[in-house]
DNA sequence: GTCTATACAGGGATAGAC
DNA sequence: GTCTATCCCTGTATAGAC
C-alpha cells in the first residue's frame, strides 16, 4: 500500500527529505500515476498521519485486552524501546521525529501529528487513573512519554544499547513505585 | 557573522530545509559571494557544529565557575528548559533535534553533532562524580539528559508550560534526592 | 488506472566580471 | 571580496496518450 511506503520513508528519512520519486519507486508506480492516487505531498502526510493514529489505536487497544493490570500495560508501553530497539536507534522514534520535523517547516499538520502523542497520553493516564491516580494521572503519563521520549532521542544519539536497558529497567521499576504509592494513599 | 546566522536558521528551520540564499539574504551577501566563504553546505554545517561545540563549552565551563556546588550547577543545566523555553516549544531542543535530522539524512557529521550531547553528559557526570556517584555517574548524567530531552520534544508538541515547569521541579527534587542518597552512602 | 513527456520552481554549485 | 550570470540537478505538479 502506497501509504504504507511513505509512511516507512517518512519515518526513515524524514518527510521533507523524501520525494513523490521515492515513494513511487519504493510501490513500483511511476511518478505520473503517483499524482492519480495524491495530488499534493501534505495529502500523502495526512494520510500518513492517519494511519498512525489508526495504527496506534489498534495497538493500545490490544494492549488493553491483553492484560487486566494497568502496570502490565503501562510496561507494554515502555517495552517498545525494547523492541523497536534497533529502528530507534537509527531513525529515532516515529511520533516525536514527525512532530519536532513539522514543527520547523511550521506545517499545518503539526497539531494531527502531536495527536499520537495525545493518544499515548490518554491511554497511559487511564492506566494511572485506575491505579487510584485521580487528578495525578495526567502528569504520570506525561512523565512516562517523558522518559520514552528522552530516552529514544539518546539512543539515537549514543547508540548505546545498554543505556536502553538501563533507562528502561528505570522506568519500570518507576512505574512499580508509583503504583505502590498510589495503592498506599488509596488506602 | 555568518555562521551564527546559519547556527540560527539551521535550529529554526532545519539543516535540510535550510538554503543557500536563506542564510545568505539574513547576512545580506549574495549567493555568489556565499560561495568565497564556504564551497558546501557540510562545510557550514561543520562550522555551526564547531560553533555549538564552542559555545557549549564556554557555557559550561562558566556555570562550573559560578557555582562550586555540584547540585547547583546540575540544576544550571535543568534551569536551561526554564530559559529557553520560548524557544524550546516553538522549534525543540537544538541539540537533539539536529542530532535526529542528520540521522534521518544519513549524514556524515551525525557524529559530531551527538559530541555536544558528550559535553553536557561528561559535565553532568563530573559533577555526579563530585557528589561521590563514582561508576553510577554517568548513568546519572545520562538521565538527566533523557530527562530534559524528552521535556524538550514534549514541550514543542504540547506547548504546555505548566508542564514543563511540572518536569523541571521533578527533575530538581530528583537530582538533591541523588545528593541525599550518595552523601548517605559516601559515609 | 497507468504510462510518458513536459512545464516550472528552487537549490547547490561554478565562472568570470568588477 | 563582492557581484551577476549561468549550469545542472532534483522535486512538485500537470497534460495528455494508451
Amino acid at each position: 500500500m502506497i501509504v504504507a511506503a511513505a509512511d516507512d520513508l517518512f519515518y526513515r528519512q524524514g518527510f521533507d527529505h523524501t520525494s513523490f520519486a521515492d515513494i513511487a519507486g519504493t510501490v513500483s508506480l511511476s511518478r505520473g500515476n503517483f499524482y492519480y492516487h495524491f495530488r499534493t505531498k501534505d495529502e500523502i502526510l495526512d494520510a500518513v498521519i492517519g494511519l498512525r493514529l489508526e495504527a496506534t489505536r489498534a495497538m493500545l487497544t490490544d494492549w488493553a485486552l491483553e492484560s487486566a493490570s494497568p502496570v502490565v500495560r503501562i510496561k507494554c508501553f515502555i517495552r517498545i524501546l525494547i523492541v523497536n530497539q534497533t529502528k530507534i536507534m537509527a531513525y529515532g522514534c516515529p511520533v516525536g521525529t514527525l512532530c519536532q520535523e513539522l514543527a520547523k517547516l511550521e506545517h499545518a499538520a503539526k497539531g494531527r501529528a502531536a495527536e499520537v502523542f495525545a493518544l499515548f497520553r490518554e491511554w497511559l493516564a487511564e492506566a494511572f487513573r485506575t491505579l487510584g491516580a485521580g487528578d495525578e494521572a495526567e502528569a504520570l503519563a506525561l512523565h512516562v512519554l517523558v522518559w520514552s521520549q528522552g530516552t529514544a532521542t539518546l539512543a539515537n544519539a549514543f547508540r548505546d544499547e545498554a543505556f536502553v536497558r538501563r533507562e528502561v529497567d528505570g522506568m519500570c521499576t518507576w512505574v512499580e513505585a508509583q503504583a505502590a504509592r498510589l495503592s498506599g494513599t488509596a488506602r
